[in-house]
Order: C-alpha cells, then sequence, then structure tokens
DNA sequence: CTGAAAGCGCTAACAA
DNA sequence: TTGTTAGCGCTTTCAG
C-alpha cells in the first residue's frame, strides 16, 4: 500500500547557522545568541533585524552545541520493556508529563528481553545518549541483582524495582497493596486466597505473591499452590478455565487487572457466577476495570504520583547532589467494586 | 513518605573526555576516537591501553559533540497527547521498537490539550529538540488545518490524522474498519446499526463515523442519531445506559473497543442480553478484548506496522529525500467474537 | 598504524 | 549596547 518514493538528492545535512543569521543581519554572532536567548541589552532595532534574518532563513538552534558548551542536555533518559503492560504505559505517562512540566524532554530506549545481556545493553546504549539522567523502569530483578553494573556516572532513578540500596527508588506499595487485596477476601469469610502471580523474573510480581503468602500466614490459613501469569488477560483466561474446575476455590487474588479479567471471563465460560461462587480481585485499577463485569475490586496504584516524585528526585540529583539512596513508598488503596462478596455455602 | 534529600555540593557537569583518555593511555585524541568507533587501523596493544584508560576513567563520549560534528542527532521527536489511549500507546510502542532496531532513539514531547496553541507550542518545542526529523501522533483535525504550521525545515511523517497533501502520512484504513463494522452487522440482518463515536476534533473519530453513515446510506438504511463519546470505557458505560432503554437498538458499532466495553457493562446491568438482544463491534481490538464478557467482535489495527511504516518513511527523508507526500494506508480487518449475532425477532 | 590541525555552532568572558 | 576571542568534545582531513 505504500507507494514507492523516488530517489533524490540527500537533503542538506545542517540548517543555517548563527553565523548566517549574523551575517544577513550586520551583526555579530554574539549578538544574535543574545536575541536568540531573549537577554534584554539588545537595541529594539537590531533585535528586530537579527529577529527577521532568523525568520527569513528558518533558523532554529543547534541543541548539540548548546550541550557542548553548556554540559547539560535538559533530557532524561528512561529504559523500559515495550510498553506492553497498563502500569508501564502509565507510569511513562506521568515521567513525560512531570518531565515536561519541569522543562525536561524524554528519550526512551526500549529492552527487548529480561535477559541480563538486553538490559546491560540498553544501559550502555542509555549513558552514550545525549541524556543527564536516568530513569529505570524494567521492574526486573535483574536490576536488583548487584551483578548488573547500573549505568556508572549519571543520576539514577529506580522504579518498582526496589531493593537496592545505593539508588534511591520509587515504588508502589506493593505489599500493602497485596495486603489489603487478601486481607478483604478473608473479611468477607473466604477460608482462603488463590493467587495468580505474575511472571518470574518480575520485582513487582514477587512483591505481591510474598506479601499474599505473608497475610495468609500471618492468620494461620493454608497457603494454596500458586498460579504463574505472564500479566496478559489470556494467560488469566488459561489459569481461570483451571480455576473453574476447582470448586474449592472461593477467592482469588489476582496480580493484575489484565489476568483477573482473563480468568472472569473464563468463570462466566464456564458457568460460575462472580462473586456468588468466586470473589475477584485485581490490581492496577485500569480506566477499564470499572465497566469489566462484574466491575472488579482492586488495588488503585498511583501512577501519576510514581511519575512526579521519579522526576522529582532525579532532578534534585541532577541539579544539586550525587546520588542519594532515597527511599520513596506511593500509597495504594483499595476499591471495592462488585466483584467480591461473602463465600458460597458449604456444597 | 519520601525522606528528604539533604542539600549537597552541585555535582561535576562534565565526565572524562577524550583528551583526558588520550593522556592517560599515553595516545592522541585521534587514536582514542578510532578505538571508540570501532575502526579497525588500530594496533591491538594500543586499542588495549586505550579500552583500559577508558575503563578506569569512565569514560563515555559526548554525544553533543558527535552530533555537533556530524549534524546528526540519530533522534526522532515524537508529538503525542498523553498516552492515555490504547491505539496511541501501541503506536508509540511500535515506533519506539522500529526507530531502536534502525539505531535511533525517541524524544516524548507531550501536548496538552488539544488547542491549537498547545500544538503549536509543542511545535516549537519540537524543532528546537536535538531531533533529525518529527512523527505527529496527535490524531486531530487540528493537524489537518492549514492554518497550523507544521514544524518546517525538518521531515516530518504525520500518524492518523490524514488530510494533508503536502506531507507524508501513515493512517490505520478508518474507513475500510468502519464500513466492514458495520456491514458485518447488516449482513447480519440488522435494519440499520448506531454509532457510538469517539470525540468531536478527533481525526479516527471523523473517518469511522463518515465510514459507518456512508456505509449505512450506500445499503439505503436510515442513519440514526450520533451517540458521542470520549474514548473512554466511562463514557461507553454512560450512553450504554441510553442504549439499554432503547428496545430499538439491536446493533451497535463503537468507534473503539473501551467504548465497547462500557457499552457492554451497561447493558449487562440493565438486563439486556449481547448478543441476543444488542449486537455490539468494537475498534482497536485490543489485547484484553479476546477477555471481555462476552468476548468482543471488533477491528483489528497492526499499530507495529503503523510504527514501522512511519520510522520507515520518516528515515528514508532524514536519510535521502526532501519531505515527500508520500501516503500509507494499513489495512486493518475484522475480528468475529462473539458479540454479534442474529437480530431478535420483533416483539 | 598514528598524530596534528581545523572546525562543527554556540556561549562565557572580556573588551570596546 | 555590541563585538572579539576562545574553547566545549569530537571527527574529518591530511601528514607522517
Amino acid at each position: 500500500m505504500t507507494e514507492t518514493i523516488p530517489p533524490r538528492a540527500p537533503r542538506p545535512a545542517r540548517g543555517p547557522s548563527m553565523a548566517d543569521v549574523a551575517e544577513r543581519a550586520g551583526v555579530s554572532t554574539q549578538t544574535v545568541s543574545r536575541v536568540a536567548n531573549g537577554l534584554t541589552n539588545v537595541e529594539p532595532a537590531t533585535r528586530d533585524r537579527v529577529l527577521q534574518a532568523m525568520q527569513v532563513l528558518g533558523y532554529r538552534p543547534n541543541k548539540a552545541a548548546r550541550a557542548l558548551r553548556s554540559g547539560r542536555f535538559r533530557n532524561i533518559g528512561i529504559t523500559m520493556f515495550t510498553l506492553s503492560t497498563y502500569g508501564n504505559m502509565r507510569t511513562l505517562d506521568g515521567i513525560t508529563v512531570a518531565a515536561a512540566a519541569a522543562g525536561y524532554s524524554i528519550t526512551l530506549v526500549p529492552v527487548r528481553d529480561p535477559t541480563q545481556e538486553a538490559v546491560s545493553s540498553a544501559f550502555t546504549n542509555l549513558v552514550e545518549q545525549a541524556v543527564d539522567g536516568i530513569i529505570l523502569l524494567i521492574e526486573a530483578h535483574l536490576v536488583d541483582n548487584s551483578e548488573v553494573e547500573l549505568p556508572p556516572g549519571l543520576p539514577v532513578v529506580v522504579v518498582d524495582s526496589g531493593a537496592r540500596a545505593d539508588y534511591p527508588v520509587v515504588d508502589n506499595d506493593q505489599t500493602e497493596g497485596a495486603r489489603l487485596a487478601t486481607q478483604h477476601l478473608l473479611d468477607l469469610g473466604h477460608d482462603t486466597v488463590w493467587h495468580v502471580a505474575g511472571p518470574e523474573g518480575s520485582y513487582p510480581a514477587s512483591r505481591r505473591h510474598e506479601s499474599w503468602r505473608d497475610t495468609l500466614q500471618a492468620h494461620g490459613r493454608a497457603v494454596p499452590p500458586l498460579f504463574r501469569g505472564d500479566w496478559t488477560a489470556a494467560s488469566g483466561h488459561a489459569l481461570g478455565l483451571e480455576i473453574a474446575h476447582r470448586p474449592e476455590i472461593t477467592a482469588v487474588f489476582a496480580a493484575n487487572d489484565a489476568m483477573a479479567l482473563g480468568i472472569m471471563s473464563a468463570l462466566h465460560e464456564s458457568g460460575r457466577r462472580i462473586p456468588q461462587d468466586v470473589s475477584i480481585v485485581g490490581f492496577d485499577d485500569m480506566a477499564e476495570s470499572d465497566s469489566f463485569w462484574p466491575p472488579l475490586t482492586t488495588v488503585h496504584q498511583d501512577f501519576d504520583l510514581v511519575g512526579q516524585r521519579s522526576i522529582e528526585i532525579l532532578l534534585e540529583e541532577i541539579e544539586h547532589a550525587p546520588i542519594v539512596p532515597v527511599r520513596s513508598i506511593v500509597p495504594v488503596r483499595l476499591v471495592l467494586r462488585a466483584s467480591t462478596g461473602t463465600p458460597p455455602h458449604a456444597p
């Protein structure tokens, strides 16, 4: 469907420079620089001539040269796995908006796989970008692994991969979230709670898993075997088919909303009622969760705040201080909707 | 929850330069440059000494200086509204991956509102970024408006805002998608099809709307009044409540999956059955649509391909040709699932 | 295989 | 208010 593009002469590599503008306006480059930077000590008449020359020539400042002089790029690098999960996408959104408000732009460096090699190579890549600081949003244990060398010499903030003590970290309160979810189901009268976890190697998945287990143990409840998903609704659906066959399962805590959706779909298919037969709690509070059927009880994460905090800490580092191991935990809350209820009577 | 960060001495602005490495290795900066760029004409022993010096000093190349010399940044700017819609997010993902494969990184410049001012100011911002080209992903009529000056002097590709003839455009086949959706419902035997549209000012929303209308007219069917949503599931839910009260509505084409989800949720709430009472078709084919209840019949968009095409065309422009008004339409397809069926018998 | 020189576009510091 | 000088870190060109 793409029409072919005829080959052409290469476009000229460079646009007009300050020198060109200066020549056309009959002033020095310095004066052009002053105008470009909005300094006031320029005769209005001169300024106008310069402005006009810029206009005519289509001048735009060369950021590379500026950065070369100043040593600053006003740009922040972000490493992340492809934006395929809701949480990552929303966090990126929050970071981008907060950065823009502070006058910084964002450079994305994707990581293909969660392998140590891919991560290390992304770090190398990142360090060679024109960035003043780095946000790591890869939510993998790998980051936690001290074998992985974090990018050196640059301010770094780690999001959602929290155990490293040597770097500042911003993290949702995974532990509290999973506790709230599990506790809620126990409070409704369920004997125990089953868990559909996120993939191995994911830091948030592990934290939610551990907190679910700890909460059950704290109440002296049996800890059922784990269901292992991969964050997708499809994986939730597959596991949900299994869950539907087991009448002893009356309460499920899914590690994210997409998997919860898949589970609910499998339960519907199998003729099991929600929440009369099985109660479900998710994690994320996607914009759509309120429109799931039934509306999903879930743990709300404040992604915008995560983004804001990350930028705040990173800019502090960039502009004032060397790396400081701050640890910022963003609170979560349980949103009660219709997917949870009291357990069915014993058969 | 954030521990306070004590004020510190500002971090040193610059890291070690090539000159530092050269001095430590006892060679010229030129040799260091050769090693840094992986050129082969360096004695292995020399190379090793240089590499070691880099290691010790923690050298990283200064991209600004490099860009200043080469006139190229290997960086692409993207303007978009905050990533709150599925389609935008997936397209960004596709673009990022395709760009990374070509050795380019991505700089994000968010646009707050769909006002002419905000868009223009984002363009200005973008032009001053260190980018070699620009992708406009703001899917608004504004872009189409020739009053809005597109960023001058830089290669540009416009995604999903297609009527401008003066710039290359990549667009999903909105028209064909809406036609497929509407036709499918008519083929099932529905007298007519109602439409829940996206927000005014959105280019894809308009195209889907027009194509829905045209398809009905081509079949000599009544064109019912429009329902107007804003892409969110919440807006779909609100309109769905109204739809549920109208037994004459048996077939609905929603302009995206999120709104379709909201509509379905409202229908469930109101005790209307899908598809026995009302059939629904969406647009997007979100990863989750297959797990909606019932699984959603929808129009699949190939976002990865959109990303690939955009990058392909933009790089062609950057590396070879001046701006060429290519127009690339990415095909869509209808995915049949369980939310559509024959109309109910007349009462 | 290695080095010296020049200059990319810009701005800080100084001079006029 | 305006101009001159120098140099940020790197790579291209030309010599050795």
